[in-house]
DNA sequence: GCCGTTTTCGGCCCGACTGTTTTCAGTCG
């Protein structure tokens, strides 16, 4: 059994538990063993054979037994025994907002309701109200949170999230009362995907502020609003918080409300430490809860947190305790990738293939928009629902693609469109031999067509990775975030082979791919292996998700040097050459 | 369930909001 489905073993483990009323700290311990598995990058297998899982910090004795047993055979007697023993409808109903275990479990145990459908009928008849604990506006609230849970999906895309929250940022900052105001948690932390989006505005006039967030357009329904906080439901289903703050409390409060959680922890132990208390409102010479501003240790800034806590500042991306307090300690954290170094991209479609704007099109275009290159990668014959290109459209392609270049050559204009293809990876070889793909400036290889085995993905990912005419491997795991789970595949295998031999790896940044994964990048960069940040653009506006690409590639802690295409034409001309 | 340079037992990060209560439990982030 390979690690991701370990971790989702123990996260399901830890909900099961929590159901049952379990000790939180005893549920946390699973969900934390669960990240640590998913963040390893030597093969699980490898650690449990050599039986080295009970050194990592986080996992102990029981964990251990737990995930040897899964690895070893596939199977978990305890957990089985522990799924049979709780009805799935009680996993399902902590969807619904507003109801935690206790809760669930007090309906279970007095009115027998071990499902979404049972739990609408109870309320539906009166009978939740009725419970102790319970009351009418409870039982509504339920009622409510069933019908939004059915309306909309929880998670969201990173790029849907942002396009929500831009205007609203800009709005906020606008509002005279608004002093700072940022994005917070998961949305500021570019993960893939989110789950709601959060604000933090720092005001001496709190309120006029929540009423100015709450009436804002585009807001389907006001689930909270006290004097520091509300929450609302944004068009889309979107659920959005902003907290108002002072501005002396605002770094703090924004070093806490970006998260995430596991990141925040580790912060509060280390202010523990240093006999010092950490919250939301500030840093406090204290052991004891107070808010005291004799207390205070002043920060203006998040860097000032940092610092006082012996910490180089951590750019919120990394913030995921997946390593980076141990770098910030020694002051080793990677100077980050920023969307501006991006000088083009070496993956892209035009309507050659299944792209929407001609070749002269998009020159112009990514010319406007200052970048330097953009090479044209229309799919192979094999992707024929795509329009794929045999070799003699290729060829065709190479040369108006010339005459393009040389007109902007002629106008005395520095752009360059490349020439290249997306050549599938088939089951014993590539689409193209040999002699069309060293006719090609950039050469993107991806596997469209996956086999169920993850043995004879990553062989043929490899195989891809040495032919020596590929330079990149396309979005190498194939997922699509919230509608398709990554093929099987040795994603540390196919790195190896990638730094082995000088195969860049692409982060993909078609908004649902982001792919290859954040939690990757570490182990590539540790092995010497360099990353494409390619936007895949099947049309010109497609051209900003290299925006969202940049923020994926920080969050794997890639700096500039790591991304090729920060290079020049010229100096990219010389490394595709090698 | 995990952990230990005060500890092998007794801690484990912390506060806001809601609804049901009339001082607090549950949920959420």
């Amino acid at each position: 059994m390979d690690k991701d489905k370990v971790a989702e073993i123990l996260v399901e483990i830890g909900t099961l538990l929590e159901l049952k009323g379990e000790n939180p700290f005893k549920t946390r311990a699973y969900s934390n063993g669960a990240r640590i598995i998913e963040g390893l990058s030597e093969p699980l297998a490898t650690i449990v054979k050599e039986k080295r899982l009970g050194q990592i910090k986080g996992i102990g004795e029981a964990l251990e037994q737990k995930i040897t047993e899964l690895v070893e055979t596939g199977k978990l007697k305890y957990y089985e025994e522990l799924k049979t023993s709780i009805p799935p409808g009680l996993i399902e109903m902590l969807q619904i907002s507003g109801l935690g275990p206790k809760k669930i479990q007090a309906m279970h145990k007095q009115l027998g309701i071990d499902s979404i459908e049972k739990l609408e009928a109870a309320c539906k008849a009166g009978k939740v109200a009725e419970l102790a604990g319970f009351g009418e506006k409870t039982q509504a609230n339920i009622l409510e949170g069933i019908a939004l849970k059915r309306t909309y999906a929880s998670k969201h895309l990173l790029s849907d999230a942002w396009l929500a929250a831009e205007p609203l940022l800009e709005s906020l900052r606008q509002q005279p009362d608004v002093i700072r105001c940022s994005t917070a948690g998961s949305l500021r932390r570019f993960k893939e995907v989110i789950g709601d989006i959060d604000f933090l505005a720092s005001s001496k006039n709190p309120v006029a502020v929540i009423d100015f967030f709450v009436s804002q357009p585009g807001m389907v329904k006001v689930l909270a609003k006290g004097e520091t906080k509300a929450s609302v439901i944004l068009e889309g289903g979107i659920q959005s918080d902003l907290r108002v703050v002072s501005d002396a409390e605002f770094p703090f409060a924004l070093a806490y409300f970006t998260g995430s959680k596991e990141h925040n922890i580790v912060m509060r132990q280390r202010a523990i430490q240093r006999g010092l208390r950490l919250n939301e409102y500030g840093l406090f010479k204290s052991k004891e809860e107070t808010r005291d501003p004799k207390l205070l240790v002043s920060c203006r800034t998040e860097e000032e947190i940092f610092a006082a806590l012996d910490l180089a500042f951590v750019p919120p991306e990394l913030r995921e305790d997946h390593g980076e307090f141990a770098s910030a300690e020694q002051n080793a954290l990677p100077k980050l990738v920023e969307w501006s170094d991006l000088k083009g991209a070496l993956h892209n479609h035009s309507n050659w293939s299944d792209g929407h704007n001609t070749l002269e099109e998009i020159a112009e275009f990514m010319d406007g928009l200052g970048l330097e290159y953009w090479a044209i990668t229309d799919h192979s014959k094999a992707s024929y629902q795509a329009n794929g290109l045999d070799a003699k459209r290729v060829r065709e392609q190479i040369k108006e693609i010339g005459r393009i270049n040389e007109k902007f050559a002629a106008a005395g204009r520095g752009f360059r469109l490349l020439t290249g293809s997306e050549v599938d990876i088939l089951k014993d070889r590539l689409d193209f031999e040999d002699d069309i793909l060293a006719e090609l400036e950039v050469v993107v290889a991806s596997l469209h067509v996956p086999s169920n085995s993850e043995a004879e993905n990553t062989k043929r990912l490899i195989r891809a990775a040495e032919n020596p005419h590929v330079h990149i491997l396309g979005h190498l795991t194939g997922r699509l975030l919230l509608e398709r789970e990554p093929y099987p595949v040795n994603v540390p295998a196919v790195i190896d082979a990638c730094a082995a031999t000088g195969t860049w790896i692409e982060l993909n940044c078609n908004p649902y791919r982001l792919d290859l994964d954040w939690r990757h990048w570490a182990y590539a960069r540790e092995k010497g292996g360099k990353c494409v940040i390619n936007s895949d653009a099947h049309r010109n506006a497609h051209a900003g998700f290299l925006r969202l690409g940049a923020g994926v590639a920080r969050k794997g802690g890639l700096s500039k040097k790591a991304v090729v295409n920060t290079l020049p034409l010229a100096e990219l001309r010389l490394e595709l050459a090698n």
